[in-house]
RNA sequence: GGCCCCGUAGUUUAAUGGAUAAAACGAAAGUUUCCGGAACUUUUGAUAGCAGUUCGAUUCUGCUCGGGGCUACCA
């Protein structure tokens, strides 16, 4: 039982005996006490007071002296209007950090059976990732590791969404100006190489505009009547009649693109456990759909698309498969949910797609569910807002500010220079070096990204770039650095002995730290129930911040006593663990020395 | 038009309905003896507006004003 859990059934205990009321231990209300005040935890007595029929000034007092009598773990408390602040003993907080240390699994919960498939990434393949796909990315894995600890069994899986107007686009440019023309032969990344494609689709389509006779002055109208726009079009019937030059072309082109791709996922440490692809799943759902009608949960409407009446729950009405009985993207969808029940049979099933998408999810969650599938209720759309530009949202028309790649090389090498500025790194070797640089500045990035909650938006100013001062990934990789110097010269983690931990003195930024360190497992719960890394970035910071505080006001391998020494190493040496337990969970690696 | 999300110091972010709203960046000043100065200590400054719910509201409700998104037989 946790100490909260040990101070909520004791309060509700104490109700019992003196006012002969039951509460819940839900209702009892225990925080960490506000740092302007004494104490470690607070019980907010305010909602207990109808209970007790007293002040509350008098219930806190009362319930305080209760507690010292039914528990061995408080020292004092002082009660400051509705407040009780508990102050627990020194030696409780001392045996607690030597149990944390002596668990290796802190913060990780025991496998509590559940079955999780999360999707994320899911890009198209006529393009290279941008800075929309690097918060997708870092906020799934990152999700599926916290997930993973905190007891879920965790099948990470990507989308491809890899056929459609979109690729035959690039495919019709290259066939007319490429001359044979590869990644190899160019030196291009492959996914980059698609992209140049794709943009040398749209110029000649302007240049087509311009000259057509009498051009309408939409643009999209405009394109439907260029050759160059005709011709990708015919590609597509080409590739869904199963032509096998262009099904080869496209199978060339996109296996390019992979290439690229998983050299960026590598980078980043993103990884998947199985891949969808869109060209075998385009067509499947048709007999989902039908299912639906046959139930009676579906409608065939007059002009004979079938549809989903979703007005009882606030949506509208939602096509979900055409009149001529293809399929659309949310036919398919539904039927790759399915799929993949059949096969992971999990309990929870998480897409990590842009806030754009609300609805779609919706949509889907709620057929699903109408089609009587229990299993839907598990669905979570992981939302996020999107990056946006200080000028607005980043279009793909704006370039190179907004590509992943291109983002990942300025923060390494800024990375690069700032390491060489401060020349902390003699001795190490070139690769040494440069695996420290992709430490750092990937660092930098994915804290840059994962501090902010989900669904709030990102404004990125690629010229002010990232910050390595502060709240940053940088700043807590170097408190660990400072942190590991210090392990080495102690010569390792040491162990508490008894006396010290029953007559040790805290001192108040010691205290703190402890406590902090104690919430840890409590961060990576709530992490994992509101699927927010930020949680855990801003709880890193926090200890980094703690820690650093404490570095400076107290002396450690130099502390007066030998007893000082003993508690002051034990303190460092586990904070060094938990920061790194913590920024794993981000995705983020911790070196030892920079 | 309808629906959804967001609005906190100059800027970027925090705060299960709890105490005097917390940090970082920026700006200004400082850290002789010290284990790593990517650090630490000061100073500076904010809940868009108006009501309501209650012991208590940044948080919940309603309205107003701003910003964004969705509302395709596109993906």
């Amino acid at each position: 039982m946790t100490l909260e859990q040990t101070l909520k059934q004791a309060t509700v205990e104490i109700f019992n005996q003196q006012f002969n009321a039951t509460i819940s231990p839900e209702a009892v209300t225990i925080n960490i006490t506000n740092a302007d005040h004494e104490g470690d935890y607070t019980i907010v007595v305010f909602p207990l007071v109808r209970v007790s029929k007293k002040s509350p000034e008098q219930t806190a007092e009362l319930l305080g002296n209760a507690l010292i009598e039914k528990t061995n773990v408080i020292a004092k408390f002082n009660v400051i209007k509705g407040f009780l602040n508990l102050t627990l003993t020194d030696s409780y907080w001392l045996q607690r950090l030597q149990n944390i240390a002596e668990n290796a699994s802190f913060g990780t919960f025991p496998a509590n059976g559940q079955k999780v498939v999360l999707e994320y990434c899911g890009p198209n393949t006529n393009k290279p990732l941008h800075i929309g796909h690097l918060r997708n990315m870092l906020l799934g894995y990152s999700s599926s590791e916290i997930l993973k600890a905190a007891g879920y069994d965790v099948t990470k899986v990507n989308i491809y969404n890899d056929r459609g107007i979109a690729i035959c686009k690039s495919m019709v440019a290259y066939t007319r100006y490429a001359n044979a023309a590869t990644p190899q032969s160019t030196g291009i990344k492959g996914d980059h190489f698609m992209g140049d494609w794709y943009v040398k689709f749209n110029e000649i389509v302007t240049e087509e505009i311009k000259a057509l006779p009498n051009a309408p002055t939409d643009k999209d109208e405009a394109q439907k009547l260029t050759p160059i726009f005709k011709e990708a079009q015919e590609l597509l019937l080409k590739w869904e009649a199963g032509d096998p030059e262009t099904v080869a072309l496209w199978k060339k082109m996109n296996d390019w693109v992979y290439e690229g791709f998983h050299e960026t996922f590598k980078l980043l440490g993103v990884d998947f456990q199985k891949d969808y692809y869109e060209s075998e799943t385009y067509k499947l759902g048709r007999d989902l759909v039908n299912e639906g009608l046959e139930k009676n949960v579906f409608f065939k409407r007059k002009d004979g698309a079938v549809a989903v009446d979703l007005t009882p729950e606030g949506l509208d009405e939602k096509v979900l498969l055409r009149a001529d009985g293809t399929s659309i993207y949310i036919t398919q969808d539904l039927a790759t949910a399915k799929l993949r029940h059949e096969e992971f049979d999990m309990d929870k099933m998480i897409y990590v797609v842009a806030n754009e998408q609300d609805y779609h999810f919706k949509v889907l969650k709620l057929a699903l569910q109408k089609l009587g599938y229990k299993w839907a209720d598990g669905i979570y759309h992981l939302s996020y807002a999107l990056v946006e530009s200080p000028t607005g949202r980043f279009k793909s028309r704006e370039g190179k500010t907004a590509d992943a790649d291109d983002l990942i090389a300025e923060v390494l090498r800024i990375a690069e220079e700032k390491t060489k500025e401060l020349g902390k790194i003699e001795g190490f070797t070139a690769e040494e070096a440069s695996t420290l640089y992709r430490t750092i500045g990937l660092g930098a990035l994915k804290y840059f990204v994962l501090r902010v909650n989900p669904y709030k938006k990102i404004i990125f100013n690629p010229e002010e770039s990232i910050d390595f001062h502060g709240h940053t990934g940088p700043f807590i990789q170097y408190t660990n650095a400072r942190i590991a110097a210090i392990m080495r010269k102690a010569g390792g983690a040491v162990t508490m002995s008894a006396d010290v931990i029953a007559a040790y003195s805290l001192s108040e930024v010691e205290r703190e730290l402890i406590i902090l360190m104690s919430e840890y497992e409590n961060v990576v719960k709530a992490a994992a129930e509101k699927y927010d890394p930020s949680e855990i970035a801003n709880y890193a910071y926090n200890l980094a911040r703690t820690y650093n505080k404490f570095y400076h006001e107290s002396p450690i391998l130099s502390a007066p006593t030998e007893n000082e020494k003993q508690v002051r190493v034990a303190l460092s040496g586990e904070t060094g663990v938990i920061i790194k337990k913590a920024m794993k969970l981000l995705g983020i690696d911790v070196p030892e020395k920079m």
